[in-house]
RNA sequence: UGGGAUGUAGCCAAGCGGUAAGGCAACGGACUUUGACUCCGUCAUUCGUUGGUUCGAAUCCAGCCAUCCCAG
């Protein structure tokens, strides 16, 4: 069995194809050149490193197409997007699966902290949340397909990270020490900045909820509902932008209470723990990556989920995905509309 | 131009003779495979200004300046 490890130079994937290796699989680094083609050398040496043989594959076309035209059009559109979520069906499990099978190997492996596994009855992969709680991704993975999920192994997802660091670290992993992993991959500091020399925003007014002038806004891409720094509003109490009025290009901004919101839509949804929603089902939901999950219900639309939280949820945001739990396997998810 | 009121950090604001609270904003850090939230830290040698009284003034007194309100 060949499986290609998608190595970034990091610890996870490092130790990822250590383990693979250790198993027994035919093992192979795989890089893809998404933006910054020097990350390729960081893990070229992690691969002489262990020995394996490395190669990289240069995706920037596709990950502009793919993810960054995305990225900016959602931002475009008023919208918080997630690039995570998008590139990993599109783009690192997407078009970079096909062609590490196209190059011979059987699978490809991440240092993803997630588990998928086989469910003979049914036929299914299976996504489960990574054993450390703390560090599980399976929210950014929602979006995979049952042909995708069948082609990937997660060594990490049964270990805690910091088994991970330990044994990094015992097998004088060079990037054991690293400090985790950075923002977005493709914007190195400041996404606005990134933004602002690829679509058009325009200034606008600051509005509270009764449509009283707050003050002026540097374009409506450059905000997201929740958020409170930034704003330059003094008020007395905090602000928080609580909507955007397109339409008028104006920034919607009020006290949290405004945040609070019970339901939501979801569009583009996939489902991995069941083909499809055919009728209200009680799960546990997540708004973003780093949000509790909550209980709720999920409805079947024309073409969208109806989700509707027991508890009001704080700053649901458009653009963002909502992910669908049932114990630790991932139901689905979608975007929020 | 008369009468009244007010002038403390970017904004709001405590202080009322004993050596500048607090909130908001801002900045820095922590957290984080998205954007946020959150948390921690920093932020007026100086109180419109000039003099005076006092051992000592943002606090009392006087002049000046500025702003606001009512008269005109």
């Amino acid at each position: 069995m060949k499986v290609a490890v998608l190595m970034s130079g990091g610890v996870d994937s490092s130790l990822a194809a250590l383990l693979l290796k250790e198993q027994g699989y035919e093992v192979g680094g795989l890089t893809m050149i998404n933006w910054d083609e020097n990350l390729v050398q960081k893990a070229q040496d992690a691969a002489d490193f262990l020995g394996i043989e490395h190669c990289f594959i240069d995706l920037r076309k596709e990950f502009e197409e793919q993810v960054i035209d995305y990225f900016c059009r959602a931002y475009a559109r008023g919208e918080t997007p997630n690039p995570c979520v998008v590139c990993n069906r599109t783009v690192k499990f997407g078009i970079l699966l096909e062609a590490a099978r196209k190059m011979g190997y059987d699978m490809v492996a991440t240092g993803h902290y997630a588990r998928i596994t086989y469910e003979a009855e049914r036929d299914r992969y299976l996504l489960k949340r990574g054993l450390d709680t703390r560090k599980d991704q399976s929210y950014f993975l929602y979006a995979l397909k049952q042909e995708q999920l069948a082609r990937i192994v997660f060594p990490l997802g049964d270990m805690t990270k910091s088994t991970v660091k330990a044994l990094a670290c015992r097998h004088g992993l060079q990037a054991a020490g690293d400090p985790e992993s950075q923002e977005i991959c493709f914007i190195a500091d400041d996404y606005r900045s990134f933004l602002q020399d690829r679509i058009v925003c325009d200034p606008g007014e600051i509005v509270n909820v009764q449509g009283r002038q707050l003050g002026g806004h540097k374009g409506l891409a450059f905000y997201t509902t929740g958020q409170r720094k930034g704003l330059g509003i003094s008020a007395g109490h905090p602000v928080y932008v609580v909507g955007k009025d397109l339409e008028n290009n104006r920034l919607i901004l009020d006290d949290e209470q405004y945040l609070y919101s019970r339901e939501l839509e979801a569009v583009n949804s996939n489902f991995i723990f069941i083909d499809r929603l055919d009728g209200p089902m009680r799960v546990n939901a997540k708004i973003r990556y780093r949000a509790a999950e909550a209980p709720a219900t999920i409805y079947p639309g024309n073409n969208s989920i109806k989700v509707e939280f027991e508890q009001a949820q704080r700053a649901i945001t458009p653009g963002q995905s909502v992910v669908f739990y049932i114990d630790d396997y991932v139901l689905g998810g979608g975007v929020i509309g």
